[in-house]
DNA sequence: CACTCAGGGCCAGTA
DNA sequence: TACTGGCCCTGAGTG
C-alpha cells in the first residue's frame, strides 16, 4: 500500500511566523476546531468511550487497531485497499463529526490515522474473516476499560461516603483535570502492572483517572526530548539561573534535598557501561548471559524489533494534543512550556511501552522494571531526543516529535540561562554523534545499556542486569567492530557519550523539578510521576 | 467444537 | 457515477 503518501502532510516544519512559537505550536491543532470538539465532548461527556474517535458515531467494535465506527472503518479500509490519495480544499483542518465527515476525505484519512488507525491491518490479500495481530492490544484496551470502569464506581461510591483526603504534596497532586485523558499520578504502575497485577490498591487513584489512549499507544513510540526549550516563556516566570558545568559533580542541588537525586549527581562515574564495559574489555566474560551473541545481527534484530515508526508516534502525539487543546476554550490555549511536557509525557508514556514489549527487559521482576524506569526515564528520553536529531534535524534545527522544527537561534534568543544552555550541550552532544555516524543499531544498544543499569538501587535481580547489560555491550562492540572496521575507537566513543547523556538528564530533571516547584509542571502526568518517583 | 469478533464484501442509498 | 455506510459473511482464535 501506497498509504506513507499521506504522512509528510502531518509534520510540518515550523516557521515561526507569529514570532510566538507557542502559538506556532498550536498550528497542529487539526482536523476540527477546538471549540467545535469542545462543544461536541460537552455534549456527551458520558459516552465519549462509546464514540468513534474520528467522527463520534457510535463504535460498532474494534477496526484496525481501535474501536470505530463501522462508517469510518469502511472509509478507512477503501481508502487503504484502493490507495486513495485525497487533497482537501481547504487548510487541511475540517472539522470532522458525524454530520461533516462527507465533506472532506483528506481529513478524515489524516484523522483516522491521527488517532491510530493502522493501515497494516487492513490486509493485502483480502482474506476474510479470521483475527488479526491486534488481538491482545484489543484484549488489554477491554481490561483497561474494564479497570477503569471498576475505579470509577469505587470513586464515586468513595466520593459519596467519604470526603477525599488531600494529598501529601498539594502542589504535587492538587490540579487534577476533569479531562478524562489526563493521565494518572499512578501511571507507571498501571502500565507495568497490567489486569490483575496491580499492586496499588484503587483506591489509591481516586484522585487520577486513569489515561486508557495513552496506556494503549501502541508500543515503541519514541521520543522527543523534555528539555526542548520552551523559548516563548518568559524569564521572569521563575527560571533560576545557574551554572551548567558539563559534569554531573557540579551539578546544582535542587532546593529540596534528596538524598536519591544527592547519589546520582555525586556519581563520578557514568553507570552501566563502564561497569560492564570494563569487565567486557578486559575479557571477563560474564558468567552467564540470557541471550547468546554468537549472532549479533539477529541479536540486534531482536533488539530493532521494538523500535517505533516515527510517523506512527508523531500522528500520536498531534492527536492527542489536539484533544488536550480541543477540551479547552479558545482563550485557554496550552502554553508553549505545556505542551512541551506534553510532548513529553506521551514519548515517556511509549519509552516505557518500548521498554515493556523488550524481550530482554520482560526478564525482569516487574518490581525491578520500575525501578530501572524510574531511574533512567530522562536519559531514555535524551537518547531519543538525540536520535532523532541526528536521523531527521536539520542543522541549525531542532526536530520535534510532532515533525515539526525549531530554529535553535530563535530558542536561545528567547529562552533563559538554563534553557539555553541545555539547547547548546545538546546540541553539541548532537554534533559529536553525528560525526560518530551512530546508525539505529548502536543507538537502541545505548538505550538497553542506560535501561539496564545494576547500580540502580533496590533492584533485586541485580545480576540478571548486569548479565544483560554485558550482552548487550558486547552486541554493541561487535557491531561496531563488524560495521565501522576502519574505526577502532568507535565503540569507546560511543560509550563516552553516555556521560554526558546522563549530565544532560540530570539537568533535565532539575530544570522541571524548578518548574515543579513553581507548579508549572501539569501534575497528571507520568512526566510528574518519574521526577516525583526520583524526588521522593 | 461452539462461540467470538474483526476484516472483507455487498448493495441500496446518496451527493 | 463514485462514494457512503449498514448489514452480513468468513474464518482464525479462544475457552
Amino acid at each position: 500500500m501506497d498509504i506513507p503518501d499521506y504522512y509528510p502532510q502531518l509534520p510540518q516544519t515550523l516557521v515561526h511566523q507569529s514570532g510566538n512559537i507557542s502559538e506556532d505550536l498550536l498550528v497542529l491543532e487539526g482536523s476540527s476546531t477546538s471549540q467545535e470538539q469542545k462543544t461536541e465532548a460537552a455534549s456527551r461527556p458520558a459516552e465519549s468511550e462509546d464514540r468513534c474517535p474520528v467522527c463520534g458515531d457510535k463504535v460498532s467494535g474494534y477496526h484496525y487497531g481501535l474501536l470505530t465506527c463501522e462508517s469510518c472503518k469502511g472509509f478507512f479500509k477503501r481508502s487503504v485497499q484502493n490507495n486513495k490519495h485525497y487533497t482537501c480544499s481547504e487548510q487541511q483542518s475540517c472539522p470532522m463529526n458525524l454530520s461533516q465527515r462527507k465533506r472532506c476525505p483528506f481529513c478524515r484519512f489524516q484523522k483516522c490515522l491521527a488517532v491510530g488507525m493502522k493501515t497494516e491491518a487492513v490486509r493485502a490479500d483480502r482474506m476474510r474473516g479470521g483475527r488479526n495481530k491486534f488481538g491482545p492490544l484489543y484484549r488489554r484496551d477491554r481490561q483497561m476499560k474494564q479497570n477503569k470502569a471498576n475505579t470509577d464506581l469505587y470513586r464515586i461510591k468513595m466520593e459519596t461516603t467519604q470526603t477525599l483526603q488531600p494529598p501529601n504534596d498539594p502542589q504535587w497532586i492538587g490540579s487534577h483535570t476533569s479531562d478524562p485523558s489526563s493521565s494518572s499520578a499512578v501511571q507507571l504502575s498501571r502500565i507495568m502492572y497490567p489486569a490483575g497485577m496491580g499492586h496499588l490498591s484503587e483506591s489509591t487513584s481516586l484522585d487520577c483517572p486513569i489515561n486508557h489512549h495513552k496506556v494503549l499507544a501502541p508500543p515503541s513510540m519514541s521520543y522527543h526530548g523534555v528539555y526542548c526549550p520552551f523559548p516563548g516563556y518568559p524569564r521572569d516566570k521563575g527560571e533560576r539561573e545557574f551554572s551548567c558545568s558539563p559534569t554531573a559533580t557540579h551539578y546544582p542541588m535542587p532546593s529540596t534535598p534528596n538524598p536519591l537525586f544527592m547519589q546520582r549527581s555525586m556519581s563520578a562515574s557514568p553507570h552501566c557501561p563502564t561497569t560492564s564495559s570494563a569487565s567486557f574489555l578486559s575479557g571477563q566474560a560474564p558468567t552467564q548471559t540470557l541471550i547468546t551473541t554468537t549472532s549479533t545481527p539477529s541479536f540486534l534484530n531482536q533488539l530493532m524489533e521494538g523500535e517505533q515508526d516515527e510517523a506512527q508516534l508523531s500522528a500520536k502525539v498531534l492527536a492527542s494534543l489536539q484533544r488536550e487543546q480541543a477540551n479547552r476554550g479558545k482563550h485557554d490555549r496550552l502554553n508553549t512550556f505545556s505542551i512541551m511536557c506534553k510532548m513529553a509525557d506521551q514519548t515517556l508514556f511509549g519509552l516505557v511501552e518500548w521498554a515493556r514489549n523488550s524481550s530482554l527487559f520482560k526478564e525482569l521482576k516487574v518490581e525491578d522494571q520500575m525501578v530501572l524506569l524510574q531511574s533512567c526515564w530522562s536519559e531514555l528520553l535524551v537518547l531519543d531526543h538525540l536520535c532523532r536529531q541526528v536521523t531527521y534535524g536539520k542543522d541549525g534545527c531542532i526536530y520535534l516529535v510532532t515533525g515539526q522544527q525549531i530554529e535553535v537561534s530563535t530558542i536561545t534568543s528567547q529562552a533563559g540561562a538554563t534553557l539555553s544552555s541545555l539547547v547548546s550541550r545538546t546540541q553539541d552532544l548532537v554534533s559529536k554523534i553525528k560525526a560518530l555516524h551512530l546508525d539505529r543499531q548502536e543507538f537502541v544498544c545505548l538505550k538497553h545499556l542506560v535501561l539496564f543499569n545494576p547500580d540502580v538501587k533496590s533492584v533485586h535481580g541485580r545480576r540478571k542486569v548486569e548479565q544483560t547489560q554485558a550482552t548487550v555491550n558486547r552486541a554493541l562492540m561487535e557491531h561496531s567492530q563488524r560495521n565501522h572496521p576502519g574505526r577502532s575507537d568507535k565503540f569507546g566513543q560511543l560509550l563516552l557519550r553516555l556521560p554526558e547523556v546522563r549530565s544532560i538528564s540530570l539537568q533535565v530533571e532539575d530544570y522541571l523539578y524548578q518548574r515543579h516547584l513553581l507548579g508549572d509542571l501539569p501534575c497528571n502526568s507520568l512526566l510528574a510521576e518519574m521526577l516525583h518517583a526520583k524526588h521522593n
